[in-house]
DNA sequence: GCAAATGCCGTATCATCGATCCATGACGCC
DNA sequence: GGCGTCATGGATCGATGATACGGCATTTGC
């Protein structure tokens, strides 16, 4: 972070701090995917990494924090491993990829699994936010194909509901809930937001053409439009995508 | 349970015991609710109903046993809930309300809704499986009118993994997740497991009309038939159902 | 180069919690 | 009325989250 600091260990303290910090956080991963309730102990921690607690507490706070800096953790790996996995030419064989692998994670992690999507008071960790952006990236992708009938933030919202609802199902049940299952809601949820592949048949071609502009927008920009037009046009088009017709029930 | 015990206290340790018992269970939710961290304290709850914490670990063995006698206690609430609004005539139209009236019970006890849908290891709360049967036994009434696509069992598991994951999603984001989304969900999965009510096209005639059949016989029986018979009958049903082949993708 | 200042460090400790021991007493039975 | 049985609850234990406080090293100022 600070720009100073040669390679020379002119302050090692900071270098110190990170080290435990890493260290503590994977003493604390490891110890909550051992633990039989879910849950560890501030001093299991730090005799793991040899350290004192009021060193755990000057890094993290209290408990809290330092659960919240393990499930940010636990999302900077997940985040790794899909970034490796994705970005094929068919974004939408990604998202179907992408479903698997997030159920695969959970059922290899599932106390962290847990701790990522679990609702707790006064967090302030940003895992469920982080992978709600990089599955909005992937369905923006998908957007700007046409391949997706719905806003791309209310796909992500309803995908990762479902995603979590069948990952923590699948953990209270295990074995009573077979693979075939998760892809039964994965194929259900995708269909209520993904287009027919073989239906080229638009019910508003309009909405729809924009919605797609709209994100080959963001994703791209537009060398021939100067910024303010640019952000006037992209106002214009959320109009057009919002006035859509609800389609009956 | 025991038959004997007349009308008159032969025995009040009984009755104080499960007077305490339900006490206690009151007391419990009641603290869960306003606790600012989903957790509660034996003590707590002894101090509120007047008692020891001996005899609170006479009557629930340990904290988990408490925790999953307040699960079962808010089934057997969402369960009274549920017996008053639903079994109209149509039973689809139920199994929507169903939805929204899971997701109003998620909304307005928060703090016990995780308890009985957070995945607690060793738990023996029955909640999470009697749900299952109460939605079992809608969907079942929804099967033998012909309007489920899929096998009962599979339709209660993809309906209560996405009303759980919608649920944890919207009290993780209070105000980020509007109903309608709740909505696009509950329409999502629906649409996956339920046939469509204009569309009377069958893609396999023959195993839909078995399963109307066998939920038909689930669900009242039949006089022309002696048990073994019915028995065989469903075992061949189920034979029949299952030998659908797999439709595409 | 030295002394004062600053702030991190770890020992020891507090407060709370889950869980249980054991002396006490009530109750039924003979 | 004596005795056995068992629930009872005050007291307590071990573990845990969190922190006060003296000590020491690094930094700062001259």
């Amino acid at each position: 972070m600070t720009p100073a600091e040669k390679t020379a260990p002119r302050s090692p303290r900071a270098d110190d701090d990170s080290a435990l910090r890493t260290a503590m956080l994977q003493a604390a991963e490891r110890l909550l995917a051992e633990s039989t309730d879910n849950d560890i102990a501030t001093r299991a921690v730090c005799e793991a990494v040899g350290a004192t607690q009021p060193r755990l507490y000057r890094l993290f706070g209290d408990k809290r924090g330092l659960l919240d800096a393990v499930a940010d953790a636990g999302f900077e790996r997940y985040a790794r491993h899909k970034a490796q996995l994705e970005q094929t030419a068919d974004p939408v064989a990604d998202l179907y990829v992408g479903w698997d692998d997030h159920m695969a994670f959970a059922m290899a992690n599932p106390a962290l699994y847990q701790l990522m999507f679990t609702p707790r008071p006064r967090s302030h960790s940003q895992a469920r936010t982080r992978i709600l952006e990089l599955l909005g990236a992937a369905l923006l992708r998908c957007s700007a194909v046409g391949a997706l009938k719905v806003e791309v933030d209310q796909a992500a919202q309803l995908i990762l509901s479902a995603n979590v609802g069948v990952a923590f199902n699948r953990i209270a049940q295990p074995g009573l809930f077979p693979e075939s299952l998760s892809h039964q809601a994965r194929d259900a949820v995708f269909g209520a937001v993904l287009t027919e592949p073989a239906t080229s048949v638009l019910e508003h071609p309009i909405s729809d053409a924009a919605r797609q502009l709209h994100s080959q927008l963001a994703l791209n920009g537009s060398g021939a439009l100067e910024s303010e037009e640019t952000s006037l046009l992209v106002r214009w088009l959320e109009r057009i995508v919002k006035d859509v017709p609800r389609s009956g029930k």
